[in-house]
DNA sequence: GCAAGCGGGTCAGAATTCAACCCATCAAAC
DNA sequence: GTTTGATGGGTTGAATTCTGACCCGCTTGC
């Protein structure tokens, strides 16, 4: 029997995928409903600095939920009408586990342009607990998004994402054909955290299939071509760019670097470039520029935005910078899934005061 | 214990609450879905044609659904992917009872300019059946969009709302807390069909509370003035300003003419004036445009779009040109409950094969 | 009385939507 | 083999909406 619940949750999916963008508004009308019932008559302007949002674009929420009859307006404020304490009710249980950390996921996912992003309670640097947690808060949001059927879903390496791979289960799978497919080729790491490596894992806890992407990281641009055109590296390629998910973490530019055992002329060259961050083999600075780039084969961050679903995973006080400067880059629909530590850290600095 | 379909129905109703419009958009795309999924591989403007859109509409909605990889397109045409059966069906379950006509539905409130209608089977003109289907699924509509908790709901006369009324019952009232007021003062009609009359029996069978609003139709402006003072008549006026819902019926002008006892002179001059239909008390002819006016007190047209709710009940094949002119000054979020001779009268002149 | 905070108004530029085209291409019919 | 019709996709300009940065009059609490 489907509980209830279950219901819901796969409801909400459902609207998601045939009108994206809506649990994005639902999610941020039920943080405004949420801050206005609870502080009570509160301001404009107040308002929107507690969410992050700017006054204009709150203002045109509040316009909509006001002509709904959800809120009224006077010279303190605004609050709840009878009606608006009722449905923020219902919609408090629709939403369920979409809003946990609230006002915070909303701020942050504002600050850094993108609809979602779930937050888990921890610091990753820290202790291995909260990694776990993002590890298994990436597989949620994988199991809220995927459809039922087939799916190809691209991955990327990483000790982060070997702690995805781990938290999947048959549960993932069931009801769906998955296909894991690494989204470029090898990137000079170590093998069990390679994105191969970490595909074919994914496929058999999920009880899904994989391919692998066998490709030197370093050719001459003839060889490259010839690469493109062998049969199973393009089939694989192709399965890559029309893929439905694409899941992957960010690193810290130096960091990875020095993993990959990049040799110390490149490694000044980045420093010199003001490197910071590091994804699918990009290595970009502060205003999320490209100023190094590893591998040509394989999926290219520009191609995100075609991608219909993509998460994003990285957590942890360090790689707040990396985390802001990535995300400038990347399309707005991308999910982040991160840790406190980490949002504190890019909403105000680390104080988790303010 | 809550049914599925009741938790399913709840939910869509709190959505389209919060993020009014959603359920429209759902609608659409379920239309295009569906139609894709039977029709085969079928072309944009063979689509476009089919469902009553213009083809730049259909197409952005298209290019979203291929963006979310629900469908594909080649050069026969646009054709569902697996992934698109499978959430297809899905959201039939989902939308359930708000999808019966379907394409019919979408055709005439696409060629109204409206989000939303409901067609019953029937002939208003003909089978009074339909009258009461018209009725109950007007009721059905009401309680979709009404929240729990307290809701104002001004309504208008006639004898379709007569039937309106007799189709409420306490489920209605269930968790709500109703106040029933006339949209308007007296407009010349017999006691039994006054709005008066209506809302009082619309009260006594949900459970709610209900006011009347007792204002002469012909006043002199001084007059006219200080019954607006009175402390009764501007507390009711107030109530139905800042009703949630209002709910009423569209009429042919000179049935209506006829029924509230107009004079000869009056008579001819709406004739000259080429007024086809009548609604809150104002003949319009068949561009929308008013050109007459009965009673001043109560409800103008001109503020439905700051109503939250507009529900509009008119159905017959002879009351077709009435309810087309009717829209063009109706505002968007109107959601009219007609049957199938009139929509078929304005989809294509009366032929349903077409 | 006064300042702070409130809702609401305004206005220009950016972004998006929409209609009305045209075009190369493919498939089936001739 | 050619023609014809329908396909998806591109483009352009008008209309609309969104958004940021203001200002204003008002209420409220000090």
């Amino acid at each position: 029997m489907i509980s209830g619940k279950g219901v819901r949750t796969r409801m909400l999916s459902v609207i998601e995928k045939v009108a994206p963008g809506t649990l994005h508004i639902l999610k941020q009308r039920y943080y405004i409903l949420n801050q206005i019932q609870k502080v009570g008559p509160i301001g404009r302007r107040a308002l929107a600095n507690r969410l992050g949002f700017t006054e204009r674009v709150l203002r045109k929420e509040v316009e909509v939920l006001r002509s709904q009859g959800l809120i009224k307006s006077s010279s303190q404020g605004m609050e709840c009408t009878p009606t608006g304490i009722t449905v923020f009710h219902q919609l408090d249980k629709l939403m369920g586990q979409h809003v946990q950390s609230q006002e915070k996921e909303a701020k942050l996912a504002n600050k850094l342009g993108i609809h979602h992003c779930t937050i888990v309670i921890g610091n990753a640097d820290a202790d291995l607990s909260s990694a776990g947690d993002m590890a298994r808060a990436a597989t949620e949001v994988l199991d809220f998004l995927l459809p039922e059927g087939a799916s190809t879903i691209a991955v990327m390496g990483g000790t982060t994402m070997v702690r995805v791979a781990e938290a999947m289960d048959e549960q993932i799978g069931s009801n769906r054909d998955l296909m894991f497919v690494p989204a470029r080729g090898g990137l000079g790491e170590s093998v069990d955290i390679q994105a191969n490596v970490i595909a074919e894992n994914m496929a058999k806890r999920t009880g899904g299939k994989s391919r692998a992407l066998y490709a030197p990281e370093h050719v001459r641009s003839e060889t490259y071509s010839l690469l493109l055109e062998e049969p199973e590296i393009k089939e694989t390629l192709e399965l890559v760019e029309n893929a439905s998910v694409v899941l992957y973490s960010i690193g810290n530019a130096i960091d990875m670097a020095e993993r990959r055992g990049m040799n110390e002329e490149t490694l000044t060259e980045l420093e010199n470039s003001e490197a910071v961050a590091e994804a699918f083999g990009e290595f970009i600075n502060l205003n999320g520029e490209i100023v190094y780039k590893l591998s040509r084969i394989g999926l290219q961050s520009s191609k995100l935005p075609s991608i219909p679903h993509v998460i994003a995973v990285a957590g942890g006080k360090k790689k707040a910078k990396a985390i802001e400067a990535h995300m400038k880059t990347a399309p707005p629909h991308t999910w982040l899934v991160t840790d406190e530590a980490a949002a504190n850290e890019i909403l105000n600095g680390g104080n988790p005061l303010k």
